[in-house]
DNA sequence: GCGAGTTTCTATACATGTAAGAAAAGTAAC
DNA sequence: GTTACTTTTCTTACATGTATAGAAACTCGC
């Protein structure tokens, strides 16, 4: 017996999307046509509906972009199995971060939200957190060392995603070329020394190396 | 006997205006009003002229806040003593640039331009590197670490600037204290037992803490 | 002086995010 | 049903960055 559509409870001209649609919508977009062409327009006729009802359920494209990272983050973050030294747990964990966040570029923009708060990434501070003081820290000093770790992570992340993008825009020589073409090296000997070696030194991903160095320095007993 | 205006050299019509004036144009427009005020159609009528006619001296509006920065890096940074022990000297001079950036947050929307490039921060860069092949790292190695120390100084910048920016627009729980008001002790015990500090905790400046510790671990020795 | 070439400036137009307010579609009380 | 109220949606409008096309202002060779 076919119940009737469930008396609605709440007051008002009921919705006729919900917020998860609307993220699924943006992601069927994001995957299909990239980032770019996200807009809430776009969005909007994907729903079959106007750009500003949209605004109804995000608060802003700033957050549809947030949204769409926790979907991301719940769809693809897969715990990894983590060694039991305490350095190794947090180096382990800190990268699985970096790498799911590494594949998907388009994050970029969102990075800054503070911290990375969706809720299947808390495991991963848990374990960062947790390794740490396994590591010798007293809980606060852990939560300033994963503060440190993200800071590192994220600025990795951005800066080196925008890196790439700018890269793939033009061939000219950047900026940064031309700085270096003039360096006087009575002044800068050291960056003269690495001047010709400078930009495939900056394109090597180092990241492990320095999040490595990050996570040693912050269990060194002091 | 007063030269009759230096015959030009140059084809084509003279500009109006040159690109030192267009960012001292939009300087003075950051300090008075604020960065939000900065757009290209104020700009143009601060200068007198038309917004298009900007994009003759800069490519666009980013490549504009490139230059404010480094208008504003070659007027405020002041080479401070250095010491000699090599890992003092790395963390001073990164907590150098690190203070001038804080103090303008504006930079956040530029701080992802790859490295800091500009020429007046060129002799902190130097100092670094320096003293990190001082410390016995090798130069590529030492390059690298400077890399690692601008992800980590630009990420907890760029983090630190719209985590207040937010704070400021509205008193609202973030999604973060919903995040954490609903954290299973079980599952995840380290982040429950410091879930009420979450908040001052991450709110204190651990900048320094954290570029020690990181120079620490790119110093030892491996 | 004149045409060709070069550089800079102007006018116009478009895509985008989103503010403001009116309209629509429901429930509840009568 | 009618009215009041609430929530969602739609319409319209605006500020912004910037693409495009062409006009304007100069130098140079003649």
């Amino acid at each position: 017996m076919p119940q009737p559509p469930a008396p609605r409870r709440t007051l008002g001209r009921p919705p006729r999307f919900s917020r998860a649609e609307v993220v699924a919508a943006a992601r069927r977009i994001v995957d299909a046509e990239g980032v770019d062409r996200l807009t809430m327009r776009r969005l909007a006729t994907e729903i079959g509906s106007t750009p500003m009802a949209l605004y109804h359920h995000v608060r802003n494209k700033d957050q549809l972009l947030v949204l769409l990272l926790d979907d991301y983050a719940a769809r693809t973050l897969r715990r990894p199995e983590l060694p039991d030294e305490p350095r190794e747990r947090v180096v382990v964990a800190a990268a699985a971060i970096h790498e799911a966040l590494a594949d998907c570029p388009w994050i970029v923009e969102v990075l800054t939200a503070d911290d990375l708060m969706s809720a299947s990434a808390l495991w991963f501070v848990e374990q960062i957190v947790d390794g740490l003081v396994a590591g010798g820290l007293p809980p606060e000093r852990a939560v300033h060392g994963y503060r440190a770790i993200w800071y590192y992570t994220a600025g990795e992340i951005m800066i080196r995603a925008t890196a790439t993008r700018r890269r793939t825009g033009d061939d000219k020589p950047t900026y940064r070329d031309q700085v270096f073409a003039a360096l006087d090296p009575d002044e800068l000997p050291r960056l003269s020394q690495v001047a010709q070696r400078w930009a495939p030194l900056t394109a090597e991903d180092t990241y492990l190396d320095g999040l490595r160095a990050l996570v040693d320095g912050l269990l060194a007993a002091r």
